[in-house]
DNA sequence: TGTTATTACATGCATACGCATATAGTCAGC
DNA sequence: GCTGACTATATGCGTATGCATGTAATAACA
């Protein structure tokens, strides 16, 4: 091996240890999401509302007020055609209800119907037993809020760097 | 409040402790999940592959051997048909090659062409620097390992539990 | 060995999604 | 108050995805 090459290679080697942990931490986060969606969206709950829709109805159930499409898209990991369509469908289905705001007639102001709440509430029970089985089964008490910190510092990074 | 209600209310908070936690932890899982994936998946990388097509690339070029689909399905969150077509895609864009398996002719034996290696190193060194970036601007190196440790516990569980 | 069940992958079809763009409303400066 | 930049949501269009099912090959078992 030249002495470039040997040069190159332990650059590169510096350079990689940062790098390496950080990824192996997003491949495992990835791994984690990806194996817990999997088992969740075998699920029997989701005949009545997608994944999609019950984060939507989640959403506006957690909001005291009534929320515009732009909030909502915030939380919801679509674009804005797909959410406002996502909506639409809600809302011809009477789970959702879409008024004018006042201040603004530009926006359309959302909020949860009380079938929309009755069915949030009734699958949202039912996937939380499901999260707190699979969780439980791999993770102490203790290691869920160590994960809750982490994952938390993750939140909302855009929000602050811009 | 009558004693009967009181009763519900104290078993139901009692039982809710743990279920909170299992949630809080998923939820912020899945809240860095997509605060993560929305910023990657703004950066200009993709234009060459999308991250499903990135995916796939990634897993073939961590494998030795050729893979058959039904392996690749387990790395990548997508239905069986979906990444079919995905592969099929990408094999008539030349960067995976797909031949028969000699063992069993149902099977289709994929691997990384030439140009799919350079493509998946190519965007792959770009996406890990992003990840670094993104992670380490929020993250101790203590933590990401901690964070890779804890995420690693939730990786393949139907896998042990089935 | 012949019949059935199972596995591995592909395909028809309906739908949901993203991108680009349109439409409608608000705001800033003059 | 008018004009131009900007914001909030909707729509046209092409494509990717999932579900149900099809096709071909192997496995199991009588």
């Amino acid at each position: 091996m030249s002495a470039a090459t040997s040069t190159a290679t332990a650059a590169h080697q510096a350079l990689a240890a940062p790098l390496r942990e950080a990824n192996e931490a997003w491949e495992a986060l990835m791994g984690a999401h990806a194996t817990l969606m999997r088992r969740f969206e075998a699920e029997s709950m989701w005949c009545e509302v997608s994944l999609h829709e019950y984060d939507v109805l989640y959403t506006l159930s957690k909001c005291p007020t009534a929320q515009r499409l732009g909030e909502l898209g915030r939380h919801v990991l679509l674009s804005q055609p797909g959410l406002s369509r996502l909506v639409e469908r809600l809302v011809e289905r009477g789970l959702v209800a879409k008024g004018p705001d006042p201040a603004d007639a530009r926006a359309a102001l959302l909020s949860l119907t009380d079938e929309g709440q009755e069915v949030q509430s009734r699958v949202g029970m039912a996937h939380a037993r499901s999260v707190a089985e699979a969780m439980s089964s791999r993770l102490t008490a203790h290691q869920m809020s160590e994960l809750t910190g982490l994952a938390s510092l993750l939140v909302r990074m855009e929000e602050e760097t811009s």
